[in-house]
DNA sequence: TTTTATACATAAGAGTCTTATGTATATTTG
DNA sequence: CAAATATACATAAGACTCTTATGTATAAAA
């Protein structure tokens, strides 16, 4: 079962606002670890994905990015635009929502 | 807030399925007005959306379809086809994993 | 009688992802 | 030590899914 790939579409962008929240800095490579690695392999996000949707976020003013190089290897961190935390909460919200309304709607238990 | 339209990608057909499994004999129409009225308006499932879904399913086999005239009419009433019903439930159990999955990454609680 | 509700259908275009590819460095393994 | 794997970013072509618009047709409500 080579996990959701098409149940992510959609839901991506505001996936990657909700553990930015949660966690703070974090750069891309280390969020698809940690929703890998927390989701037991269920929600796999692919770089090619990740990395645009990344790139939008910021362009739209969410999220902030800063440079490092860790260990010879540069990464790209990103965090939550503070400017922008209202409209953040409010689409991880619609996300909340959406989520438990469709589990109401589909009898979802598990 | 115009529903949760971003987030149904993906998503849609399976929600199609879960409902014909959970209700027995729907129409297109009658989906899209069980979605609305259950969650309170915030699933929205577009005409232009269900039906080219609907026909997906069917031309895969895993619904059946039957046309009645009711009222004057035309209704063309879907159901799962029973031997494709492991294979539905399978899908149901997918999106189920994912959305818990989902708000178990991301802390969502409401 | 006009509008709204019911009920289906399709098509153009937009948006979102997958898959493939590319660059570069560090670490592990044989 | 060489090769493979892991880390870490990026982009592009193509596939897929949905939105929006449009069209047909009948019944009920205003």
């Amino acid at each position: 079962m080579d996990s959701n790939k098409k149940f992510l579409n959609g839901t991506l962008k505001t996936i990657l606002l909700a553990l930015l929240k949660e966690n703070g800095k974090m750069y891309g490579y280390e969020i698809c670890q940690m929703a890998k690695e927390k989701t037991n392999d269920n929600i796999l996000l692919t770089e090619g994905a990740i990395y645009p949707a990344l790139h939008r976020l910021e362009k739209d003013g969410l999220i902030l990015s800063s440079k490092e190089i860790v260990n010879g290897r540069t990464r790209k961190y990103y965090i939550v635009n503070s400017a922008s935390i209202q409209e953040v909460e409010a689409q991880i919200d619609l996300l909340s929502e959406f989520t438990g309304h469709l589990r109401a709607l589909l009898n979802l238990s598990a």
